[in-house]
DNA sequence: GTACAACTTAAACCAAGGTTCAAGTCAACA
DNA sequence: TGTTGACTTGAACCTTGGTTTAAGTTGTAC
């Protein structure tokens, strides 16, 4: 049995959090002693894991809930359970899928000034005579990519600090 | 010259939040009319696919605002524009690796679910007498993620709808 | 020359996900 | 038998990232 700060420090995160969970409908199964204090069983903590795990997938709160809900309804709602946590695989697939995008981009904005910084100055993704940017600069990029034996030091400078 | 009505739509994003976003002084670069209204260039589109992309990948409004102002001071801050997106791929890559601890994760509920649906219980992970999971759970499903030939049908049911 | 659609602003509003505060309860230790 | 320290609650508060509203301006099309 642990006392609400036990998991608190436990699971790393704060009391007021785990309160406030409780309030939303996350935590049915918590039990309380004869000072109405929440006194949580080992199993509990197994579901405190599920509900992180949803939480950092960036599950909304009330979808949590009731998942949480099915639990508690035993064995008649396990398909839907299943279901459940097939469809939030594939979001958070979608998720990786997207944050991967976002790195590419971020890369190759880093090619763009690892390049600018080289030459001293940003002028050279200009087109000449102007302070915009040359429409050409990300296809000379995934060219570079695509021929590079080393991507790491394609948008990595050498220097230190 | 695109209209704010035009950047929303080429974005996919709302005029207010694009208004919002010249509020928090990431949009110091666009240029109005006589009767007030933004006028966006092409190289301004460009900016906007990095705030995006930095949007996209968490970056709080402020920190992008801080980065947009390096942008304006000229080549002078070239460097200092290069550690800041070295720093921001970097949150990315560990934010996109707890991503994949939490799919992990989630595998194994799925795998949890899979097998009482099809035993029609949840008691087989149950410690006998009780309703409690068994501690050794996680540990069997290890051993058989280890083991299997096939991931896929490790954590999916065949059955579908 | 007037009506309309698209723009402008400031300010109010909203939702999510908590945190903080005030007032009170309790168990254990000295 | 106090006095801690950890807990309880409801209510107020906070931050982030916008959206909505109200009132006004402007260029263009009829």
């Amino acid at each position: 049995m642990y006392s609400i700060g036990d998991v608190a420090e436990k699971m790393g995160i704060s009391t007021s959090a785990i309160r406030f969970y409780d309030r939303k409908g996350l935590l049915p199964f918590v039990e309380r002693d004869n000072a109405g204090r929440r006194k949580f069983k080992q199993n509990d903590l197994n579901f405190l894991e599920v509900i992180n795990c949803l939480k950092k997938s960036g599950v909304p709160i009330k979808d949590i809930a009731h998942f949480i809900d099915l639990c508690m309804q035993g064995d008649g709602t396990l398909r839907e359970r299943y279901d459940y946590l097939d469809h939030e695989e594939a979001a958070l697939e979608q998720r990786i899928k997207k944050m991967k995008d976002q790195l590419d981009f971020l890369r190759f904005k880093k090619w763009y000034y690892k390049t600018s910084v080289e030459a001293g100055t940003e002028k050279i993704h200009f087109t000449p005579g102007t302070n915009v940017v040359n429409p050409g600069t990300k296809h000379q990029y995934q060219t570079a990519l695509k021929n590079a034996n080393d991507l790491y030091s394609l948008t990595n400078l050498n220097s230190k600090k």
